[in-house]
DNA sequence: GTTTTATATAGTGAAATCGCTATATTCACC
DNA sequence: GGTGAATATAGCGATTTCACTATATAAAAC
């Protein structure tokens, strides 16, 4: 084999789908709304303050990447995490807010 | 109140930034790699097989973003990485290639 | 069956990203 | 001071991302 270091050319690909896929605000704003439980496309737009198309097309791509999922009742559709992992990569970044250099 | 989470504006849009410049696969195969330790450009560029302009490219990136730092030594510059916590990010990762559905 | 509500989808333009080629900078060595 | 090695920087075109406006769809309510 080449000199790759190679921790699975699959898996890196795919964590670095997901991790730029969360790395907008809004979506991690959204992830961490759903935390809490399933929400409507209008719940989501009320809490973010943003427009619906927008939070629509957030969901679309977060959907197609399996970051969330989704069912229909009647003319509502509510979303949900789609895995465990996702709130485990946001809990990751708690670590971010502290201060360089502060006491540890 | 306002209708936001705020979860801390501040810390959202550093979190995003972060996550957004991890997003991309040679970024976090050098981020592995400096795991191990500092390592020079060319020893990235070697590791990773692809152009040195490249490399320094996605280092330059990344030490703005703060996420690797960097020392000069003569001719040689060794990068290195600038926080703990972005170690703890990618081990995170680690869940996304369960398979989904496998026993949690 | 027409209107309203909830949401998706299409289209668009500006901005950001990415890999590439070419070149500059800086140090080491002769 | 000329040459080579290590690395940075500049410029470019293709692709992607993003927010926006406008429109489509589909269920609900009347």
């Amino acid at each position: 084999m080449s000199n790759q270091t190679n921790i699975s050319s699959e898996f890196i690909q795919k964590a670095a789908r997901i991790l730029k896929t969360l790395g907008h605000p809004n979506r991690i704003k959204i992830v961490e709304f759903l935390e809490t439980g399933e929400k409507t496309v209008g719940e989501i737009q009320q809490e973010l303050d943003i427009q619906q198309p927008i939070v629509s097309q957030h969901l679309k791509v977060m959907n197609d990447r399996e970051i969330v999922t989704h069912r229909q009742e009647g003319t509502h559709y509510f979303y949900s995490l789609a895995n465990n992992y996702i709130i485990k990569i946001l809990n990751s970044m708690n670590d971010v807010q502290e201060k360089p250099g502060a006491g540890e």
